[in-house]
RNA sequence: GGCCCGUUCGUCUAGUGGUUAGGACAUCUGGUUUUCAUCCAGGCAACAGGAGUUCGAUUCUCCUACGGGCUACCA
């Protein structure tokens, strides 16, 4: 095939939020495309006026900026396109293609095939599919699928209120938009038929088709938006990186050999159709998570500041510092919140079950007294204040433990945090003696 | 029910007519860390079942089981 030839799309039909399924299946479709220099076009099937909505179009739209997916050219509207469906109806039934009838019984229907009859709101036209022989098709992921045309039945393809079908229209716009491959879920494998059947009646050579398996959710079972599926931007809200988000995507049901970390343009430039897997995926947080990890880690410091969002945590000197030292303890953008909760804000409270483990019988004169020691340190650095507990604890005569964990607590409000020197330094001298004076107080 | 598709560690997957069936996530065990996280080292763990083809099948074919999809005047 040429290269610029390739042309893919995706048409989802905006009756709910992009999810993850969707997402991934326009992620392979656009690969395809790019990885030929092709273009990869979005089409919006809102036929269906009772369940379509704009408010979805525009977040399906929103869900692919952040993504990181850009198609080429207008978006399609296929309820811009009545007109066109009606012709080329028009034209099936003047050669007999399609016929018309009142579409309550396909066996009564199929009587009125050759029969002409007048269309008007009580008609349907149907589609005269070929009774004897085979429909089959060179699948680019699961190799030749083959079905009797005897399966196949005249589907509806114009409705009573005069507008067209799914089956339909897809194959017009396939047409129209000059779509050479269509990369689509699986759950289309059987509308193919239909629509190779469809594109012969045309005379237009059907396009190549690969049909991706589904992915399905953690438990097995299909994920949709009729099953409680997971929206994309709900990712999105939850802190987690487009790249890492299009990375994770990719390696569900694509691979090559074994890597795992791809940039955008590696996958551009290593995806082919033959490496997509043919059984369905299962989703799996745990790893989403790892890959968001591990981009959050690998990213320029700067640009992962400018990334958090601002509600969450500031851009100035201090908070810099602060991301600095969290950051390797978070899993998304969200975490850079929860985690520095304690460098803004006094911890006011502390567990019943963190005192039982932090505080024993002497700690709190200990803590007195380091509070003491650390009022007069001169030098206020992670390295002089460790420095300045050590010698404390070699004083005392006990081991670290016994006053690092009492003042990881007052200083955090928790058992976990990075190194307590480190905090100190960050927190300043005052912060660090009036948390450890109101600590006390309230053990 | 009919038709279509699928089946390698718990999960994502690599792979081959002869391999110790590889990697990643998760998990477990050590080491590092005063804690957690990180990092390092290591461990556990898979070819759905049955026939057939073959000197030899995880790999090829068929059957069964299981899973999924479609079967709308939805897309």
């Amino acid at each position: 095939m040429s290269k610029s030839s390739v042309r893919t799309r995706f048409a989802p039909s905006p009756t709910g939020y992009l999810h993850i399924g969707g997402a991934r299946t326009a992620l392979f479709a656009w690969l395809f495309a790019k990885s030929y220099e092709g273009d990869c076009l979005l089409r919006i099937e809102d036929t269906d006026k009772e369940r379509s909505k704009e408010e979805y179009t525009e977040e399906i739209i929103r869900s692919f900026e952040w993504l990181g997916i850009e198609f080429d050219e207008e978006v399609v509207y296929q309820s811009k396109n009545a007109i066109r469906y009606k012709e080329v109806i028009d034209s099936l039934l003047e050669e007999g293609l399609a016929y018309v009838c009142s579409g309550e019984d396909l066996q009564e229907d199929k009587k009125f095939r050759d029969e002409n009859l007048a269309r008007d709101e009580n008609t349907v036209v149907r589609f005269k599919m070929p009774e004897k022989g085979t429909t089959k098709f060179d699948d680019l992921v699961k190799g030749q699928i083959e079905v009797l045309n005897d399966e196949l039945e005249d589907f509806i393809i114009e409705r009573s209120d005069g507008s067209a079908t799914y089956n339909f229209c897809v194959v017009v716009d396939d047409i129209d938009s000059e779509i050479s491959h269509i990369i689509r879920g699986d759950d289309h494998v059987n509308n193919t038929f239909k629509q190779i059947n469809v594109f012969k009646a045309l005379k237009v050579e059907p396009p190549t088709y690969g049909h991706v398996p589904l992915i399905l959710g953690e438990d097995g079972k299909r994920m949709s938006k009729r099953h409680g599926a997971v929206g994309v931007s709900e990712y999105r809200d939850m802190g987690i990186l487009p790249q890492a988000f299009m990375n994770y995507l990719a390696r569900l049901g694509w691979s090559l050999g074994d890597q795992e970390i791809f940039t955008p343009d590696e996958l551009v430039k290593n995806f082919r159709s033959g490496n997509l897997n043919t059984a369905p995926a299962s989703f799996s947080l745990d790893k989403l998570t790892w890959y968001n990890k591990e981009y959050l880690n690998a990213m320029e410091f700067t640009d992962l500041v400018d990334l958090i969002p601002s509600e969450h945590i500031k851009n100035d000197e201090y908070s810099k510092k602060v991301i600095e030292l969290i950051r390797e303890r978070c899993n998304s953008l969200n975490d850079f919140s929860t985690e520095s909760q304690y460098f803004y804000n006094k911890p006011e409270a502390f567990k019943e079950e963190d005192k039982i483990k932090a505080i024993k019988e002497n700690t709190l004169n200990l803590l007195n007294l380091l509070s003491e020691r650390l009022s007069n340190l001169t030098e206020w650095k992670s390295d002089s204040i460790q420095e300045e507990i050590k010698a404390f604890v070699d004083d005392q005569e006990i081991g670290f433990a016994k006053i690092g964990i009492p003042l990881r607590l007052c200083l955090t409000g928790s058992l976990n945090s990075p190194s307590t020197d480190k905090v100190c330094e960050l927190l300043g001298k005052e912060e660090v003696i009036g948390r450890i004076e109101f600590a006390i107080k309230s053990f």
